[in-house]
DNA sequence: AAAATAAGTGACTAAAAAGTCATTATTTAG
DNA sequence: CTAAATAATGACTTTTTAGTCACTTATTTT
């Protein structure tokens, strides 16, 4: 091969590849049996791949989870930030936040398993905390930098703030109860009239 | 003492009290660690009682889990019920429902965590669910039951349970990321101006 | 094609937590 | 006061899970 590195020999191909396998087993583990219930050996096993190579990519479960949780919300806020139109109100911003969160958990239930428990786990240990506080508060700080060119009178931050937990919040508690409160497709039609409604009230909050 | 069991001689008395300390420090066990993290020995050390005794009360984690679950939703549900004042509209109803959750919330924050965990712990343990799935549909019945009243043009059941998953989506979502977007005091003065926002979208919503 | 390097493995040890039970302490009945 | 009954105990065994490492397999280099 050329002297220079270039990043695609063989084995760093393969060891891409496992590390990609782990995380994915990781993901659908923890999607079923949840983060804390979840062992090595699930992993492993889901992955088809041996305990040690676990070790060999990552130190402990607390290191793959963040870095789970760091891919979602990556994915997540990359979605927050495309517009398939351009806003021109906050009402376009908000109506945009709320079908991106819902498309988003609607097709990765793994997901929302991952970061509705990650969300706690963050009040918790205070350990994760240093590693996890950060993709949350990044995730908030996104949807805050969608939101203020629209907030015109005055860059009230704190105002901004409390939209952004209102809406991550909404979304997240609104799927967490549809989920045993309904049956599956009413889930994906019930929140279109809700958002509506919604919208509107976080507009005029904006606003006031 | 009299022939007639009391059902208060002295060895009921104290296994009750024992019962109730075990059940206080699990709540403040799981508050801390959460429900997963935390051991037998956690709770049974907190409780100031030998290891044994928490197996004479409850056969594992998962009853105790379930039997703080019950009382929580059942005192949040006796809060539900009682109104300062008789609700004239499904405004006043909505204003109400806030106003308990977020007291509530505020004033047990070991509540939440449980309550935040035992909802996620219901889509993932199918085991569980049963003894669980209760609670938390009767705390939606609960919601709906009162708004039932007020929604008078059709008693659409789909509408109002929607609009329960809305209620207690919204009250968890917000404060989970309230804890982690704010400091202490300002989440207390945060959700008082949304929360009007979100009554009026709401009942806007039910009257749609 | 032999040596060197890197990735993967799973039986193993170590640690942690669950769950048991013979024993002790407390209360009641006779 | 003594025996029977009930509750509590914590050292113990069992089970589970984490984490290690000498070895195998795959690739690259010389």
């Amino acid at each position: 091969m050329n002297g220079i590195d270039t990043l695609q020999n063989k084995p760093q191909k393969r060891a891409i590849k496992t590390r990609l396998k782990l995380m994915e087993a990781a993901l659908a583990v923890f999607g079923e049996y949840g983060v804390d219930a979840a062992t090595i050996d699930d992993i492993t096993q889901r992955a088809g791949l041996g305990k040690g190579t676990f070790y060999r990519h990552f130190s402990d479960k607390r290191e793959i989870t963040t870095c789970l949780v760091e891919d979602a919300m990556t994915r997540l806020m990359g979605m927050l930030g495309k517009f398939s139109i351009k806003p021109k109100s906050v009402d376009d911003v908000l109506e945009h936040l709320l079908n991106v969160h819902y498309d988003f958990f609607l097709n990765n239930s793994d997901e929302f398993v991952l970061l509705f428990q990650g969300r706690l786990l963050l009040k918790l240990e205070r350990k994760i905390s240093q590693d996890m506080e950060g993709p949350f508060s990044g995730y908030l700080e996104k949807i805050e930098s969608l939101l203020e060119p629209f907030v015109t009178v005055k860059v009230d931050i704190v105002r901004i703030r409390r939209l952004a937990c209102a809406v991550a919040g909404f979304v997240f508690g609104f799927f967490s109860f549809a989920m045993i409160g309904m049956e599956g497709d009413d889930i994906e039609t019930s929140l279109k009239p809700l958002r509506q409604s919604f919208v509107k009230s976080l507009s005029a909050f904006v606003a006031g």
